[in-house]
Order: structure tokens, then sequence, then C-alpha cells
DNA sequence: CGTTTTCTCATGCGAGTGCATGGTAAAAGG
DNA sequence: CCTTTTACCATGCACTCGCATGAGAAAACG
């Protein structure tokens, strides 16, 4: 929907805050969630730091973007999973490896996602929109599990509800020893295929 | 083994350093990763800055220094609950159980245990000492999976080293979740139980 | 005792922090 | 034109940071 706008200087602001958005995803994952400052983001984003106070108030006004903003980028890598309209279980594999740090992409956001789990913790405002976004991952899980179940490719009997949350945990609990180095990519789809394999309707 | 000593002032050394872990410990609880320095946690500690520099030269070896005491006082937990000595699924169960944050004390290890999760995806040493202190975790899941296995109380057929693997992913990844308010320590006691009955030798 | 070694402290330094402020260019309306 | 609103910038302020330094207190040894 397009904002009624206002006078002069015709300037974007959704563009600008996502271009802040994603200077503080690169700030978190080169130089870590305590390397975040006003001024590092806004070398970072190549404007000044006025420009970046113009847009965010204050610095945790800025993290609560840059959270935001993940949330919406997995949901648009999540979408774009779901289009591919293959198999209901094949769907649900893929959704899972969407969000495995399985390559550098996914690793970039895993990093930044981690950073933001740790940091949740502590601000309230960042858990606020953590509890918004975590059912609407686990609903989407949860419905591609019941449309498995539906083409008969996963047992009936399965809780689609827990085995989404299993799921979803699993591949969150995965990352940092991923990202730590001691799975290997493969080691990790092997882990969740496993996983998966016993999920079969016989 | 007792250290060979040294003239003056008798001091115990790992008391001191153990003193200052557990500061930073409270520190990274209460007010999270990015509020840890050096003056802060002198203060948390109730000795002076320079003190601390003393036994910790610098800002990272008192991480480091903080993260090496988790891993040993999650081995204590464990052992502790090893000791107990009942059935091995019950033992495995109880494992599982000790790593969640179900409680106050346990959600207290947890939140410092995701706050260093994130911080060892930047810092190199602490991957390091992550990357020791997992395949302990992870063999001491995968020896009580198979003793389960063994005494007939888990299918024989399952790969102990990757439903330890998916156990621990479990567990950690259902953290955060529940720290941030998601889940309420029985849901989550139940989607381990959940998760362990489908493991049930039929 | 005095010497030696261990331990602790206060302080200083340069750099970086979040945030507030005042000023200014630019575009649209009158 | 001039005014108004938007967008941006440079700078200042009070504070904290990690770390280094040098002095001094405390305890064992001669």
């Amino acid at each position: 929907m397009r904002k009624r706008w206002a006078m002069p200087k015709i300037v974007d602001h959704d563009d600008r805050r996502r271009h802040i958005a994603e200077a503080v995803h690169r700030v978190i994952h080169d130089r870590g969630m305590e390397s975040v400052s006003l001024r590092e983001v806004a070398a970072e984003a190549g404007m000044s730091m006025g420009a970046v106070q113009y847009y965010v108030t204050t610095k945790d006004q800025m993290l609560l973007l840059a959270l935001e903003h993940i949330g919406v980028w997995i949901g648009i890598r999540l979408a774009a999973v779901a289009a591919r309209r293959s198999t209901p279980l094949d769907l649900l594999r893929d959704t899972v490896l969407e969000l495995l740090p399985l390559d550098e992409e996914r690793s970039y956001l895993n990093r930044i996602g981690l950073a933001f789990q740790a940091s949740s913790v502590v601000d309230d405002d960042q858990a606020a929109a953590m509890r918004l976004g975590l059912p609407l991952l686990l609903s989407f899980f949860a419905e591609q599990i019941r449309a498995a179940q539906a083409a008969g490719q996963l047992a009936t009997h399965l809780d689609a509800d827990k085995e989404a949350s299993i799921l979803y945990a699993f591949a969150q609990g995965i990352v940092n020893a991923t990202l730590v180095g001691h799975y290997t990519p493969e080691e990790v789809a092997a882990l969740l295929d496993y996983h998966l394999a016993r999920l079969h309707a016989g």
C-alpha cells in the first residue's frame, strides 16, 4: 500500500530502513552483536550517523528493525520454497533445509538469527518480536506435516503440532554446532533425513 | 592435584578464577553478554578491577574462562544425574531434562549457554572450546542410548550417534523459544516424552 | 629484622559509546 | 519569490570501554 506523502524530498522510507537493517545484519555477521553501534552501522550503510538517527531514534529500535527484517526475509525464503509445489514430504524437507546453515547464504542468516536468539533473552522488545514470529513458523511446519499426512507420506498417528515443534527445535539446535564446525552440511542433511525417515507412513 | 606453591600470600588461584567466572555468569544472565566488561565483572565479583586483571589479562580470556566453567558446571550436573543409577531410559530422559530450562537454575544456565552459543560463532577461541565440549556431551548421550538399547528399552535399530545428535539438537533448539516464553516447562517436557516414546522398543 | 615474591589497588590514557542539538540543503506549496 | 516540511549532517557531551602502569600491602623466607 502506497503511503500518502508528504511534501518535499522524495525518499522511500521503507527502502532506507531496509538498507539500514541490512547494514546491521552485515555488522552482526562480520563482527558480532557487540560490535553493533550507530556509528559502525552508519559506516557500513555508507551514510552519516545523523541519517541513521533520522530513521531510527535509538539503538534498541535499530536492532529491533533488523530483527523484524530477518523475520521478513525468512518468510520470503520459505514462501519461495513453498511455491515449488513438489511432493508434500519433499516440501517439508526443503523447508527445514532452508533454515539450516548448509551454504554461505543460509549460514549468514543463521549467524544473525543465533545472535538475536541470545539477544532476545535479555531484551523484552526483541523477545516480543520472537514470540510473534515463532507461531507463524511452527504453524507453517505443522501445516506441511498435515499435508504430507493427507497425501499418505507421513504416518497419520503423528501429532503434527508436536512434530513441527520438534523439527523446528532440531533445526535451531543444530545451528551452533554446525557454524562452529562440528557438523558438515552433509552430516546435517543426513541427520534430518534420518529423522524424517522414521516419520514415514508404513 | 595440588600445585606446588609459591612463597607469599596464600591465595587459591582456582578459587579466585571460579569466583570471577561466576561473576561473569551473573552479569551475562542479568544484563546480557554486551554488558560484560572488566569493570562490571569486577564490581559483580566484589573485587577491584586490578584484581580481576591479575587473574585474567584480557577480556576475551575472561569470557573464555567463564565459558570453560560453564562446561565444567554442566559436566558436574550431568554426572550427578548419571549417579542416580535408575533405569537406562529414565537416565537418558533425566539427562536431557537436566539441560532444558525447566526451572530457575536450569534457565540460568541456559541463558548463559545461549549467549555463548552466539558469541562463539564470532570468537575463534570460544568456538574451539565449543568444539571440545560438544563431542563429550554427544558421546555421553549416545552411550546412554546404547545402554537403553542393551536393556531392551529402546529399539535396537536406532543409530545411537544420530539419535544423540538429534536429541541434543532438540534440547538446544527448544531453549530460546522457552526462555522467550513460547513454551511452558510442561510443554517442553511433554515434547521430550513424545519424542522419546517413538524410540521405544516394540 | 629486611628481602623477596605475590597480590591488590588507584589511576590515566586514548578510543569509542548512545544520544541530543543546531544548522542546512532540497523539494513542494503558497 | 518566500515559507514550510523533509531529509541530512557535523559536532558536542557525558560516559564507558579495554588495557597499561606504578605504587603499595601482605605474607613467606633469609
